[in-house]
DNA sequence: ACACGAACCGAAAATATCTTTCAGAGGTGA
DNA sequence: TCACCTCTGAAAGATATTTTCGGTTCGTGT
């Protein structure tokens, strides 16, 4: 750990500019090559560097030494750091939509651009106050039903698989039916949870008016803070709701959101209940380890 | 394949996580210690590092193949790279892991971030190649059937939903039974997705293998490229895997990696397919519309 | 013009670094 | 327990880098 590379690597090109004038012929040639390409120099040898600008494997190591590096290997590795600084320099960009005839790499960037955007955007936007109510009210809760249809029908079970893991009675449902039946066998102390992110479906809606007329303590997770659902709850969890495009539905940036609150919800209660979660978590784990063939290691 | 030099640098940690399962003790010594000072194992030779680990010259050899690069030297001019950046980016602040004792503020901050993280990491390596030839298998498949269970399951669940969405037959299974016979079914020209995180489900393999061996297309997306599941996948789709905690069980991120994948799948089958996706698609909007209460708006 | 010396340059030797091979250690399943 | 298989590091082998050293060029003084 003796020496700490070799300089502020942007001035390099400076450097070279300087020190020129003190060169010979044929270093001031490996000087430029070096300045002009630093990613394809990093990628030769001292050799295959000797060769492209047509000296020897002894003057590109003076040039290096001239340059301050104690050989041509540590020039290399700088020349490396420089290439990576100028690669990652270069602008994110990826500002507009996502057309049909992207290739499929923008398309990777774009969407996970997108999506970290708007998990930011949901965890700037979630009121603390109302999450940690809900969360109370989960960890306290006798039983907690969940609503949530089509896509948000998954988190809706998501959430429920969670709170089952950690020893909590927890239900989904996405048959609106079976739901307000299940609605009415709720009473004080119970939680029920509405997933919409338009939060006008009146499928999951009337499952949680059941529950808010019988006395659970009931939660709306949602795009809309003004929207229908609600009415109907004693707290809401505000989802950020992205500009949606035709190739990128809304659908999936509510998913997004959704799922990061449903998270939110999942470890602020997991931390409450510690002493009866941590265990659970345990055991559920060891017990899927039988399910899963040895692998390799 | 074509693949540059060792890849988006920034995804090297992510790297170094997805393939720690699969390596040996040795191995992951060294792997853990370029993965947590990178600049400072770039200023060391094979020797010194292997020194560092207590382990030899080969080993250290064997990891940086293993990572990707064809041997040492590369692997420490990409750790320069890694370096310079890192330098120039200056790291954000949240680094610690979610505690039992957190305020509800700063949980909501962690998560988001880590599943940012998650997503960059997913991004940075996802291989394009392969997802354009899965890509590819879908857009032209008779019937697509996707496998899942657990958490996996609601996310085969989602790319289902999506594909149906746009005009495409597709199946989502967690009854291993069901899924078996149906598997039998398929044939050339159709597309069988397993999703596995750990890549050694016995119950998502059986029915992949089943798709495989009657001549289906078959896509696994897994954490572990090198698990069982692989065996009978003609594309590989590689999630990311992060550090888990106890209280953020690896479940959770490998779902946010998984949905980014299955997002890609959609949007790029709808790019291909998008004379009867768009339509589809707006019609399948339109059916939705009457299901929502007017809201005030 | 010629001789001399100093700096420049590259071929090849010397050294350092990286890669491969191989045999023993340690573990695993029958 | 034994056979087998994987992991591991020591050392041999291959490359890359650095140093040495003698030839060449160029400028300078006579």
């Amino acid at each position: 750990m003796k020496e700490s590379f070799g300089s502020p690597v942007g001035s390099l090109a400076a450097k070279v500019r300087t020190l020129a004038p003190s060169m010979t012929r044929s270093m001031q040639r490996v000087a430029e090559a070096v300045a002009s390409d630093p990613a394809g120099c990093a990628a030769l040898t001292v050799t295959g560097l000797a060769e492209l600008t047509g000296t020897s494997e002894a003057t590109v190591v003076r040039t290096a030494r001239l340059l301050g590096y104690p050989g041509y290997r540590d020039l290399r590795l700088a020349l490396a750091g420089l290439a990576a600084q100028q690669q990652s320099g270069r602008a994110p960009a990826i500002t507009t939509d996502i057309a049909v005839d992207d290739p499929i790499a923008d398309v990777v960037a774009k969407l996970a651009y997108e999506e970290q955007q708007t998990l930011a955007d949901t965890a700037a936007g979630l009121d603390t106050g109302q999450l940690g109510a809900a969360v109370a009210a989960l960890a306290g809760a006798r039983r907690t039903d969940v609503y949530g249809i089509g896509a948000s029908g998954l988190v809706a079970q998501d959430l429920t698989q969670k709170l089952l893991r950690i020893g909590l009675i927890a239900h989904a449902h996405s048959d609106p039916h079976l739901a307000v039946t299940n609605a009415v066998q709720l009473r004080s102390g119970d939680v029920a949870i509405a997933i919409t992110h338009s939060g006008s479906t009146g499928d999951v809606i009337e499952p949680l008016r059941a529950a808010f007329e019988h006395g659970a303590t009931t939660v709306a997770i949602t795009g809309r803070p003004d929207s229908p659902v609600t009415q109907y709850a004693d707290h809401v969890l505000t989802t950020s709701t992205s500009r949606e495009t035709e190739l990128r539905p809304a659908a999936m940036s509510s998913r997004t959101s959704q799922l990061l609150v449903v998270d939110c919800l999942f470890v602020g209660v997991a931390q409450r209940t510690y002493e009866t979660a941590a265990p659970a978590l345990a055991a559920s784990y060891e017990a899927l380890a039988h399910r899963h063939r040895s692998t390799s290691r």
